[in-house]
DNA sequence: GCCAACGTTGGC
DNA sequence: GCCAACGTTGGC
């Protein structure tokens, strides 16, 4: 049995990793690692399924939006970034037979014509109720097919 | 750079 | 298991 295609927002500094990094990925995929909120380990270990649709949301700059459309192509798995020393978000808690943390893998899909800023969707009543306006903080958060068709329909895409 | 919100940690 | 202290996020 199928399940229905989810919407989701991913959040990335665009210093840190942009929607344009993501395009210049070689094969246009990329591990989303490195989350370490356990909210949002939970929507990547067993919610966040290949083929549902990101939001790809700028963060920490001057204007805050959603800049492009991203689509997830592996659902959660252990991210090892967790269990490498060396690497920034190492937890010494995890092991591999309990790594903890998870991640998913997404491909690029395309930009909006128009960002669609912070402001504006706190403008838009029929986005008021948006995990993004309510708990800003959490960095993966589902996002509703009439919030997800209304986005799109406000950054020119159709 | 400030600071509010809020998640996590750790002492009790 | 409570809750104060602390650290981080992210808008402004």
């Amino acid at each position: 049995m199928t399940r229905d295609r989810r919407f989701w927002l991913f959040k990335s500094e665009p210093s840190c990793f942009s929607f344009d990094d993501l395009k210049a990925c070689p094969d246009s995929t990329e591990h989303w690692d490195g989350v370490r909120n356990f909210q949002a380990r939970n929507l990547l270990r067993d919610e966040i399924k290949p083929g549902d649709g990101v939001l790809f949301y700028h963060s920490s700059i001057a204007e805050p939006a959603v800049v492009g459309i991203a689509e997830v192509v592996r659902g959660g798995y252990p991210d090892w970034t967790a269990l490498d020393p060396g690497a920034e978000h190492f937890d010494h808690r995890a092991s591999s037979d309990n790594p903890i943390w998870f991640m998913v893998d997404v491909r690029y899909v395309r930009p909006l014509k128009t960002p669609v800023t912070l402001n504006e969707m706190k403008m838009h009543s029929e986005l008021s109720g948006m995990v993004l306006l309510k708990r800003s903080r959490l960095s993966v958060q589902p996002v509703t097919r009439q919030e997800w068709e209304h986005i799109l329909r406000l950054g020119g895409v159709h």
